[in-house]
DNA sequence: ATCATATATACGGATATTCGAATGTCAATG
DNA sequence: CATTGACATTCGAATATCCGTATATATGAT
């Protein structure tokens, strides 16, 4: 993982929002990242594609939904760009689950699906 | 300067080097970076323009030089980002000062013009 | 087995990015 | 004012990226 490859994960609004947001939840499965987002699943699903083979995410399968984390085994720098990016963020990521995920950050999991 | 932006202007290899020359000289001029990356001017001058449009770097005209510096108004969490990549990326600059700027921090700026 | 839901992938077309080559601009010098 | 050197910009071609649509896979329920 190279600081070059981390910016090109993180330079498209789709990836980093998706990044993001599973950053603040810690877990997110596909269909709450499509409906959070408001974007076609086969779209979600081919970014989060392209962050998993940078191994940015790493994914678990549960039943019929997978889903998606940070990799802990990122090197420190790259979880402290993408903290200070959150951090940046923040009002951004604020207005999307006030908007669509209503039902507080703990619930978020329930809101689809 | 969103953090989408910051990432879209630090994901081409060329932008990302000079980005950080440039942090850890404080200030270089053009003909310095053509040299130190070994690439032509017009592709240079193109992605500081790029860098420069996006308020991620200031210019300065000296003569016939022109000098680019990190915009001190950058938001906290920008930089703390671009130092962030600065150390990871730390072995790759060292080797391009080694190869190509052989005279030391101080003296990169008599190594060409 | 069949069907429904969640997710992944393949295929083309549209769009954006990057580049080399040529040319333009600006400042210093004679 | 002609020339030189540093830098900027333009143009068209090559390449990469992104997206919608259609289709494939995998799981669970009936």
């Amino acid at each position: 993982m190279s600081p070059l490859t981390l910016f090109k994960a993180l330079a498209d609004d789709t990836r980093l929002k998706c990044v993001l947001l599973i950053h603040r939840e810690r877990e997110l499965c596909v269909c709450e990242l499509t409906d959070a987002l408001q974007l076609s699943q086969p779209k979600i699903s081919r970014h989060l594609a392209l962050l998993r083979e940078a191994r940015l995410l790493l994914d678990r399968r549960q039943g019929q939904w997978v889903y998606y984390r940070l990799n802990p085994e990122l090197p420190q720098w790259a979880t402290e760009i993408i903290d200070n990016a959150h951090y940046a963020a923040k009002d951004d990521l604020d207005e999307i689950q006030t908007l669509r995920l209503r039902q507080g950050p703990d619930l978020v999991r329930q809101s689809c699906c």
